[in-house]
DNA sequence: AATATTAATGCGACTTTGTTGCAATAATAA
DNA sequence: TTATTATTGCAACAAAGTCGCATTAATATT
């Protein structure tokens, strides 16, 4: 299936370019310069993770946040670093620090998914 | 707000002391023995939560997934370690290993949330 | 043991988050 | 300029949770 350049695509990428965090739909709905369905941002926001454009976080909320990720460009599974959630401006942020563990024997680990959660420097 | 003995109580209580992992209400529902409204089962197991018996983690999923922590009995915020959700039985356990971290100059943290995903022993 | 107090329950309605089917629209290719 | 089909909007839907309110039932009181 060919992609087609469209001005919700073009919206949604130039904001969360802009932004280096992740944002919720909501956000994003919010935020965005041009009116979009709710579908369609999610169709859009869906189909940037399928490329590898943009990855999502869920975050202790239950709520996916998306973001143009910086540090780990191309990585297909782009969490094994901590991720910040800022609970005041309520984004999300990869920090640079790797998460390292070690798991009992017969544990097959095929996700992982580190977020701290409190203030970001912005917002103190 | 003094509580009650009740038997919906003693069975999610039971329930989620029988097994060692995080169920979700969606499981212990239809394991339990007793028949308990949706609403009811979500207000045992938010008053759990709340009077530190019964700790509550949200996976990748969205969705919420409570357990009796045999671990870390008795700590307020017992999510500094690591826990790991199969995806195949949909449980979560917590695994002994903590989290460690250090972040950037200016974040507070306040929650600390690191979830594994993949398959668990019992289902390999 | 009978009664009063109020925590807990069930029900239904509601909210929020996210997805999907379908017809209409609009990028791209021809 | 037209044909192709990806994309959109709309509405409906689904799942997870929450909440108000009247009813029920634990506990306390007499």
């Amino acid at each position: 299936m060919k992609r087609r350049k469209t001005p919700a695509k073009e919206a949604v990428l130039k904001l969360l370019s802009q932004r280096q965090k992740a944002m919720s739909h909501d956000a994003i709905e919010q935020e965005i310069e041009v009116d979009a369905n709710r579908a369609t941002i999610y169709r859009v926001l869906n189909q940037f993770c399928d490329d590898g454009i943009v990855h999502k976080v869920v975050a202790e909320d239950g709520k996916q946040y998306f973001a143009v990720c910086m540090d780990c460009k191309g990585e297909k599974i782009p969490n094994h670093h901590f991720h910040f959630r800022c609970t005041t401006c309520d984004t999300i942020e990869c920090l640079g620090e790797s998460v390292h563990f070690s798991i009992p024997e017969g544990y097959r680990v095929k996700d992982v998914n580190c977020l701290l959660s409190g203030t970001c420097p912005d917002c103190t």
